[in-house]
DNA sequence: CCAAGCTGGTTGACGTGTCAATTATGCTCG
DNA sequence: CGAGCATAATTGACACGTCAACCAGCTTGG
């Protein structure tokens, strides 16, 4: 049986959902950076603010955001020496860490995070339809449950 | 009047289109890496095969795979120390650069090319049903254009 | 014609991401 | 117990992207 490779049409689809992805997200980037955050950043600050004691251990914390253990340890490490978060040992594991907010980690997230709420309604919400909503979040659904299959 | 935040479940929405799109770039990168090219070199070598003569203007080039100039060429500069591309000088204007599609790059694009449109055929196409491969369609383009009002 | 500004392209610094190797600790079974 | 393996996290090397600065060479208006 030969392989069945994807029509002109196809293709083009494809070339919009990478392409439109990386301008979306380099869009939210650019403006996120304007406060002074990246992405990566700001994913980790919403993940320690949500969590109890605004503390997390680091592979909790990297399989919270979907992150390798390595890039979460190089992220915490950049946030670190700015001041956003600090670093602790582990009481129950000695091999563990935990990152903890801290306070400036804290006051920026509390800064951004009204603005960037703002920025999603305005790149997102408002370009498309309820209907189109409602069909991305199936489509993403299922594009990953396909991914998820082997 | 107040601003309108997203709801829940538009947020919900809208993170699953970011995670989901990283998702599925990551995937994809891997396995064209696994053929010893980035998803970078692909576009590159994709539009020099493309072009009259197999050769490109910088900033031709820049324009039509949609990157900034300098990114352009730091990524020429990596191919050409692999020896997929190499670059002239412009006869018609002395600040001008070509790039030329040189054998490897050739070579590799002409191998890697079948197995990786029946990657996008596996990781996205097959994932959807006609209707929703058309909607992707249509949301993208909505995006792209809102995205592109200021 | 030539100074001022525009354009094509490169470079350096730095943040980011991946991979493979490393270190140190925990765990388990003979 | 202790050898061997698994796990937590870090590190180093390198590819990639962005930004700002830079160097030519073009172009144009006085």
């Amino acid at each position: 049986m030969t392989t069945r490779f994807p029509t002109r049409d196809e293709l083009r689809v494809w070339r919009d959902f990478i392409e439109t992805g990386e301008a979306v997200r380099t869009e939210m980037a650019a403006r996120l950076q304007r406060q002074g955050l990246s992405t990566g950043d700001y994913t980790v600050l919403l993940a320690l603010s949500e969590a109890t004691g605004q503390r997390m251990r680091s592979s909790e914390l990297a399989t919270a955001v979907g992150w390798e253990r390595s890039r979460l340890s190089h992220h915490l490490g950049r946030m670190e020496k700015r001041g956003l978060i600090r670093r602790e040992e582990c009481l129950t594991d000695n091999r563990g860490a935990e990152a903890v907010l801290a306070p400036a980690g804290a006051e920026i997230f509390q800064a951004v995070t009204r603005p960037h709420l703002r920025d999603i309604r305005e790149i997102f919400v408002d370009a498309l339809t309820p209907d189109q909503l409602a069909a991305t979040g199936e489509i993403m659904a299922a594009l990953r449950e396909h991914l998820a299959q082997e």
